[in-house]
DNA sequence: AGTATAGTGACCTTGTGAGA
DNA sequence: TCTCACAAGGTCACTATACT
């Protein structure tokens, strides 16, 4: 092992202040055939960038690529499809980028199975000027090497344990059984490399749901903060690695670093362990006089091995600490002894294993550790319940920093934004259970989240607290993602929920953000779409259907609570929804806010029973019927029947009444025959409020009164700036 | 060192709204 | 009536940690 391979003039020394940026690979980067290079780096680095850049790869290779700027959008053009091409980039491939200043980055790449991929053994050199023919010349010889390259010490889903994404023989780790084995198939001869892929297809059954799951997590962990420089520095400098030994990397994890064992790939294990468990010799790298005694052990059926008795001391001896990445290399086969290369997170340690850092001399003092490093290590312990992984990134640390400096008299716990709390589709949040059960009981509840940024703009969300199979779930559920989004939450930010009220359970929510330059809750352009929800409020029984209903005469309807209600829904489905609008001619109806706020003008108050509907464009163009809501149909009236609709001047339409069961829905109410009519010759319009005001009679009736939308519209023009109220009770009834 | 338990994250299932 | 899209509820495999 020598530091050269990281410590020479190709690779100079890394700084987390070299900006870094990270790109997946889209079907859409595939067919523009050219790379996006992000706003955000440009911002910071736009102005040394010149019209041609240098890309430098791990193996050696360099390529010059013309960019492209178009409207302010840069991306890498000319070069890049060669690039691609040559590097069989596909969908849900990696790139990270480090840019080293004069138009010059180095790059890493990694497949879909979040594994840095096998560059071809002849560099290439398009340092040529023929851009476009893409001369490539062997540069230099690349060495050899006989490495599993593993990043992760655990498998990164409970999925891939029990059925490996490719499960034959060969793991779907990147190991190389021989130098020979590696020319004999790497991506320099594709077509070998495809039969392999094939035959490979052969032995495997559900390959594509596989791949599928790959992509999968490919996408999530492209969603996972893998931009934060710090951690990204130390699997980049461990990238750069190279032995010609075995050697197999490890991302120090919490288990890892400050627990008991540290797991590892048991492809690695089978293939030069000799698959039973023993002990094995550590030596870190550059310290020749100690060494640790650690035993190791596979787990049949996984895919992982483990190295127990003894590497907490290891780890202790070392200082090791989350997110720092070990290298082990295997120097002898009999004895079993590993020379271990540890990269530590930079900022604390600006090359691997620099002399002032070992901490070799220094007995496993952890106080001895720099401030920074104890700092990070505290917070990150602070934060361990709800971030089992290591958190990564500086502007994540700040974030959790200031998290940390926060305090508070009163219950709080602190929760750092993961993938799946802040965007997809299953948007949650998880916190710690032990918070759940000392403050917010065990039975499940609605929970009012107020942020605390001086707006007094409150959320409710679902509060969920499971225990299954003796395993404890404390969740926010409904309504989180509104509040997530509504917030713009983003992937490390930190939540520091404060509990105010124990009995109706309101917490203050204090935002930490990882990115300073992060929009605040609510852009102006949304903040008239927010709905407060006061806390005092109860949750009211829902009612299902697009208007509401006056089920207790005399007293006023639960509009308020429906609309907090519909609120939290809709914000929800804001960002998607007006996406979707644009991409699809599909004609929907209002969205709940909307129609919240048409039933809110249309006040209206009566004695008598009555339900509020505003219609919708399925009421008066494609089915002209109208559903109603269930509740009310199923209180007032009967299965099926004739009503009278009337107006105030006193005219009348007769209609049906019917529920109909449906499959998907279940029950339905709705008028039919005759609706038709009364939308004709009432001119109905969508957009429009009808309030319906059940008379006693022998025959069902209704009077009908309409809240015209036109009117609306052309009276808040009149009216400019007056109050709403007056408007309200100028329009509310014709 | 082994085992039990708590915690996490992925994703399946169900329900609802709405257009065709 | 079917289908699609989406949100929320719920489950469970897996990981990390605590305990013996």
């Amino acid at each position: 092992m020598s530091r050269g391979a990281f410590g020479d003039s190709n690779h100079p020394a890394f700084s987390s202040r070299n900006p870094h940026f990270f790109k997946i690979v889209l079907e859409e980067t595939l067919q523009e055939n050219k790379l996006r290079i992000p706003n955000l780096f440009l911002r910071k680095c736009g102005e040394t960038l010149s019209n041609s850049v240098s890309i430098k790869l791990p193996c050696g290779s360099e390529w010059k690529m013309k960019l492209k700027n178009d409207g302010g959008k840069v991306w890498l053009d000319k070069g890049w499809p060669e690039f691609a091409k040559y590097y069989s980039i596909k969908r849900g491939h990696m790139l990270i980028f480090r840019y080293e200043g004069n138009s010059e980055f180095h790059a890493v790449i990694f497949d879909t199975s979040t594994v840095e991929i096998d560059y071809p053994s002849i560099p290439v050199n398009s340092d040529e000027p023929n851009i476009d023919g893409e001369l490539r010349v062997p540069k230099r010889e690349v060495i050899e090497d006989d490495s599993v390259q593993v990043l992760d010490d655990c498998p990164p889903s409970r999925k891939t344990r029990e059925k490996p994404l490719l499960p034959c023989s060969q793991p779907h780790k990147k190991m190389r059984t021989s130098p020979n084995a590696k020319t004999q198939c790497n991506s320099s001869c594709p077509k070998q490399k495809s039969e392999m892929k094939g035959k490979r297809n052969l032995h495997c059954n559900n390959t594509r749901k596989r791949i599928t799951e790959i992509l999968r997590r490919m996408k999530a962990s492209a969603s996972k903060p893998l931009g934060g420089s710090e951690e990204v520095s130390a699997l980049q400098k461990a990238s750069d690695f190279k032995s010609k030994r075995p050697f197999f990397k490890v991302v120090m994890k919490p288990c890892s670093a400050h627990g008991t064992c540290l797991n590892f790939p048991a492809s690695f294990a089978r293939k030069y362990l000799k698959d039973k468990p023993g002990t094995a010799i550590l030596r870190v790298s550059n310290e020749s006089r100690r060494t640790w005694s650690v035993k190791f052990k596979e787990y049949h059926g996984t895919s992982i091995a483990r190295f127990q008795g003894g590497w907490p001391a290891f780890a202790r001896g070392n200082n090791l600490e989350v997110g720092d990445v070990c290298v082990f290399v295997l120097l002898k086969d009999m004895k079993l002894s590993f020379e271990v290369v540890i990269f530590r997170l930079s900022g604390s340690s600006p090359t691997p294993m620099s002399p002032g850092r070992h901490i070799l001399h220094a007995r496993p003092d952890r106080n001895q550790s720099t401030n920074t490093r104890k700092r990070k290590s505290e917070i990150l312990r602070h934060l361990k319940p709800s971030t089992s992984k290591p958190s990564s990134g500086s502007e994540e640390v700040a974030a959790l920093q200031k998290a940390s400096d926060f305090k508070s008299k009163r219950p709080c716990c602190k929760v750092v934004m993961k993938p799946c709390y802040v965007r997809g589709r299953y948007c949650y949040l998880s916190f710690p259970a032990s918070f759940a059960r000392k403050y917010l009981k065990h039975k499940p509840n609605d929970v009012i989240l107020k942020v605390s940024n001086g707006s007094g703009r409150t959320w409710s969300v679902k509060y969920r607290f499971k225990v299954y199979n003796r395993t404890t779930t404390a969740r926010f559920k409904g309504g989180w993602m509104a509040f997530a989004r509504g917030n713009n939450l983003e992937v490390g930010d930190v939540c520091v929920f404060v509990l105010l009220k124990d009995i109706k359970l309101l917490f203050e929510v204090v935002i930490f953000r990882v990115s300073a330059n992060s929009t605040n809750p609510l852009s102006p352009d949304r903040m008239d779409e927010a709905i407060q929800v006061e806390p005092e409020e109860s949750s009211s029984n829902e009612t299902e259907s697009s208007g509401t209903i006056n089920d207790e005469p005399g007293t006023p309807s639960s509009l308020d609570n429906l609309l907090a209600k519909q609120a939290n829904r809709d914000m929800s489905t804001i960002g998607k929804r007006s996406s979707k609008l644009s991409a699809t001619r599909r004609q929907r109806g209002f969205t709940s806010i909307e129609k919240a706020r048409l039933l809110e003008r249309a006040r209206f108050e009566s004695k008598k029973p009555f339900f509020k509907i505003v219609i919708q464009p399925s009421f008066v163009h494609s089915r002209w019927y109208l559903e109603l809501p269930l509740d009310f149909a199923k209180r007032y009236l009967k299965n099926k029947g004739d009503v009278v609709l009337s107006t105030p001047n006193d005219r009348t339409w007769s209609a049906q009444f019917r529920l109909r069961h449906l499959k998907s829905r279940g029950l339905r109410a709705e008028f039919c025959c005759g609706w038709m009519k009364f939308v004709e010759d009432n001119n109905l319009k969508v957009g429009d409020v009808c309030i319906f005001e059940l008379i006693n009679g022998c025959k069902i009736c209704f009077k009908v009164r309409v809240v015209r939308a036109a009117d609306e519209a052309c009276h808040q023009k009149t009216q400019g700036d007056k109050p709403k109220e007056d408007m309200r009770a100028k329009i509310v009834i014709k």
